[in-house]
DNA sequence: CGTTTATTTAAGCAAGTACTTAAATATAAC
DNA sequence: GTTATATTTAAGTACTTGCTTAAATAAACG
């Protein structure tokens, strides 16, 4: 990436400018939210957290007979959430219970409580 | 995926239940959201939709000058954003503007302001 | 202790992603 | 028509993802 600057002549130097100084402003943010979303949009993680979500607390066995997956393959999605502190894990004698972390809790709030009234297309 | 059924004692077969209602329920919605949030889960991505989000429209030549990418890496984003209609293209003589599709921007809403505030490590 | 139960982890692999470079398309101006 | 501008698309590639199967932890209990 070196020559491929904008050479339109309409192009608003101002605004770039003001778009650039905004973004590396906000660069951290971008990096966090987007890791949020990133697990959040994988159908079967967003299944996983709406669960966590209604229901408080599961554990992979549960969720593995849900979804009709295996249980190592939700186990490795737990993982990825748990490693981003988008859920907790507590233990319970063999049993490993997973719950919504409180913060990212309240940012996606809003989505579950849209899916969960299945307004999806209503809204959108 | 046949024998992994959850077998421990505890196990609550009414809530089992209670969720596989629920998510057969809701597919339809989980697969609209994740496949949004798919896309916006990706900083380049993220950081379109914002700048779309707060400067109403740009042309890929922008974005690319603002985001120190190749025009050609850019338009494929572009082109992924446009095929699931989360942005709208519109073109005026040589050049192509995109913009939010209304519908996603209302779902998309709540974050922006969230970004656009910076005050993501405040709420979470 | 050894066995059962609940769960994670490691290795492997097919499929998908995000970029690069080069070629193609489309409109405007000469 | 030819050339310049604005953009997309196609092909190639390194890297990542999401699953599978099999082996490894870890707690409970005889």
């Amino acid at each position: 990436m070196d020559n491929n600057s904008c050479i339109r002549q309409q192009a608003d130097i101002k605004q770039i400018n003001r778009c650039k100084d905004r973004v590396s402003e906000l660069n951290g943010s971008f990096d966090y939210l987007s890791n949020g979303l990133e697990l959040a949009g994988n159908n079967v993680r967003l299944k996983i957290l709406f669960l966590l979500y209604e229901e408080k607390r599961l554990c992979v066995c549960d969720i593995s007979d849900i979804l009709g997956m295996t249980i190592s393959a939700v186990s490795q999605h737990l993982r990825k959430l748990k490693d981003r502190k988008l859920i907790e894990a507590e233990r319970e004698a063999q049993t490993i219970f997973y719950s919504l972390a409180k913060e990212y809790e309240k940012m996606l709030n809003p989505f579950f409580k849209i899916l969960g009234e299945n307004k999806i297309l209503e809204t959108i």
